[in-house]
DNA sequence: CGATAATACTTTGATATCAAAGCATTTCAA
DNA sequence: TTGAAATGCTTTGATATCAAAGTATTATCG
């Protein structure tokens, strides 16, 4: 009977639901720039921080090192990144983004500005910073446990 | 500069971040059950509803019919749950447990209550109402845009 | 030094998900 | 009342993700 067992009162129930319609929408608005998903996630890294080893990628990206490997393979057959030995420590592969992929930055950076202000529309600003934190520290707490 | 277009600070980001999260646990707590994660959704909105037409079911478990079409013929051939058209109208299928699959529910459940439990451990709780407030405005937001 | 452990990446096979196009049944409207 | 639209499901090919086991390199400790 207790609301936490209910499915819309569950955390993550509501986390799963929550992240499938950002996906989705995502998905819609990439297409026209033929950007698949996955590619999205790990350019947003790479805009950030260029260069980085694919180690520090996969954690920035909440992805498992092989998942990482596959899509940089795919990232790198479509001309967006390139992947070097590191020359000093070398079980380092560093990956750094191609100018073309530099570019898109300019075009593709609004369209996550665009969702995240439709998502949040009508939502009071302290119940935004709330979620904010709620995620921040539910993630900590989760992956303490899952280790 | 804006927050918003940080991955810290984005919406998009941390939804993703936080589902993952929780996805991951799950699937540590799950395997000594051998049940895979997408047999899990969909059981959880079954012991709500059992009986559901597939439409209503991929509905309740962020499903597009497609996927829910795939995971319902594994169930099925795990066991757990059997697939009957309804006798008025012919084009929906009904979907209905098998009594293994509803004696799991006593089993199983709890384990939602324990991973939320420690999900939400050490936070306010009016912080968790905001969170789970601001994932049904944002899911009805994002979702109306999507279409 | 040399063996062992730790780190970083890769490979492989499995799970989870979707879009697009298709089929069957029912509803609706001319 | 019958042809068109809507609804519900299925099929197919693609994308996204992971765990487990493997390889190569560097670090550590006896």
């Amino acid at each position: 009977m207790s609301a936490e067992t209910m499915p819309g009162g569950s955390f993550g129930y509501q986390a799963r639901a929550t992240h499938r319609a950002f996906d989705r929408l995502l998905q819609k608005h990439l297409a026209p720039h033929d950007l698949p998903n996955g590619f999205w996630y790990l350019l947003r890294a790479l805009w950030e921080r260029d260069g980085t080893t694919q180690r520090e990628l996969a954690e920035a990206a909440h992805l498992t090192e092989s998942s990482n490997v596959l899509m940089l393979e795919k990232m790198e057959r479509a001309g967006l990144v390139e992947r070097r030995r590191d020359t000093t420590d070398r079980r380092c592969v560093r990956v750094y983004l191609t100018p073309e992929a530099r570019r898109m930055k300019r075009k593709l950076l609004p369209v996550a500005r665009e969702i995240n202000d439709l998502a949040g529309a009508g939502i009071p600003r302290e119940d935004l910073d709330a979620f904010l934190r709620v995620c921040e520290r539910m993630g900590a707490n989760l992956r303490r446990a899952t280790g």
